[in-house]
DNA sequence: GCTGTTATATATACAGTGTATATCTATTCG
DNA sequence: CGAATAGATATACACTGTATATATAACAGC
């Protein structure tokens, strides 16, 4: 059947499509997190019931998926103009403002373990500027995934400040741990933590091992 | 009240503790993963009822929170004994292999976002080694996310295989995207993938980059 | 021994979650 | 038009964490 034939613009059907519900999805994520994106919450989203969904997408992780890859599909990796570590620098900053945008992303995908295509074009990214300079193939990857690796967990890091202790919680641990250490939430880094400079510091010293690499090749 | 005083060894209680119940879901997540510890299953493997754990637990993240605790713990990060590349060497593999040895851990700690407090252990390694080499304590804890962000995706990556697609899911999908990609599971790196060296090459870029760092001072 | 207090385990219930199954309806095709 | 089909719905199941109220077991002091 043809994609396009969607019922016109007839509001008794609502124009659902995997689009549009993604749309929705990427709504629901950026303004509550990963959390908020639920069946249930993206067929009220879209005012549908919570089956309809089904006819578009097999399951939770295929419309993960979905959102994953209409988001990394939606950014450049490739536009660094300069040198090797410019064309990282500049690979890996969009893949770390990616995240900063949709701060739901890594969490949302780690979830589920899905990792969508396009995810891999920052490997592509990679792999180009590191064998342009002579680098293995092998040791391209490796070193794509350190990089990879390095952003998502910074990104992610910056992303999620402590989650509040819900106040039942509270009142219960005062209750039972009058002794032992209570649990630890996430600890923040001090309050005027630089994390583009700290990013930046990290990634620094990964290019510099690269580039000792290089030349001792 | 004292703690010890947990009606010695009367069958009729089972002899609840925080420690037993920690043994107990660190069982739990070793034999089936992060998302095998609920508080039913938990509650199951020590035969009482699911309540019954929130006398000795606020919540489940407090639960996961003393599970991280503990084997956290249970690990000895400042066992190096020659430089501080040494040092770090061993720190960060111990870390690496504290997750290999239990995969559900990054998950479950990343789960709820709970750093246990002695996850701090290895910073303080990371900050020691490095200071005595006369880098700065800012540039100490950045370099300490950076190894730390490193060793764990890593190990995330090697503990999780491409999760199978649930059977019914894939009928589904055949029925639906007749076009469009599906999504994709977690790539798989090639089979004979030697993660170990892998890690070692990361690792040996990062630490060369401090090195440089430290030179440059 | 008995009694009151405190610690712990239970029973029940609620609001969520993803999704299987069956049904109903609106649209399209012959 | 009638038949086929795509898509939305209704209901239900098994699961989650946990609030609330109740019951029981252990201990303290008498």
């Amino acid at each position: 059947m043809d994609r396009t034939t969607t019922t016109g613009n007839n509001p008794r059907r609502p124009d659902l499509s995997r689009d549009n519900l993604v749309d929705a999805a990427i709504g629901l994520i950026d303004r509550d997190g990963a959390g908020a994106l639920s069946i249930r919450a993206l067929a009220d989203a879209v005012g549908v019931t919570p089956m309809a969904l089904y006819n578009h997408f097999s399951s939770k992780r295929d419309l993960i998926a979905a959102v994953g890859e209409r988001l990394i599909r939606s950014t450049q990796f490739d536009g660094g103009h300069g040198d090797w570590r410019e064309q990282l620098r500049y690979c890996f900053g969009a893949l770390r403002h990616l995240c900063l945008r949709h701060p739901g992303l890594p969490d949302l995908l780690k979830l589920d373990g899905v990792v969508p295509e396009a995810a891999y074009a920052p490997m592509d990214v990679t792999k180009k500027a590191l064998q342009a300079q002579g680098m293995s193939e092998l040791d391209s990857v490796r070193t794509f995934f350190l990089l990879t690796g390095y952003t998502l967990s910074q990104a992610a890091f910056q992303s999620h400040p402590t989650p509040a202790l819900a106040p039942t919680e509270k009142v219960r641990r005062e209750r039972i741990s009058g002794r032992g250490h209570g649990p630890v939430d996430r600890r923040d880094p001090p309050p005027e933590w630089d994390f583009d400079a700290s990013f930046s510091f990290g990634l620094g010293i990964i290019l510099e091992g690269i580039e000792g690499r290089i030349r001792a090749r």
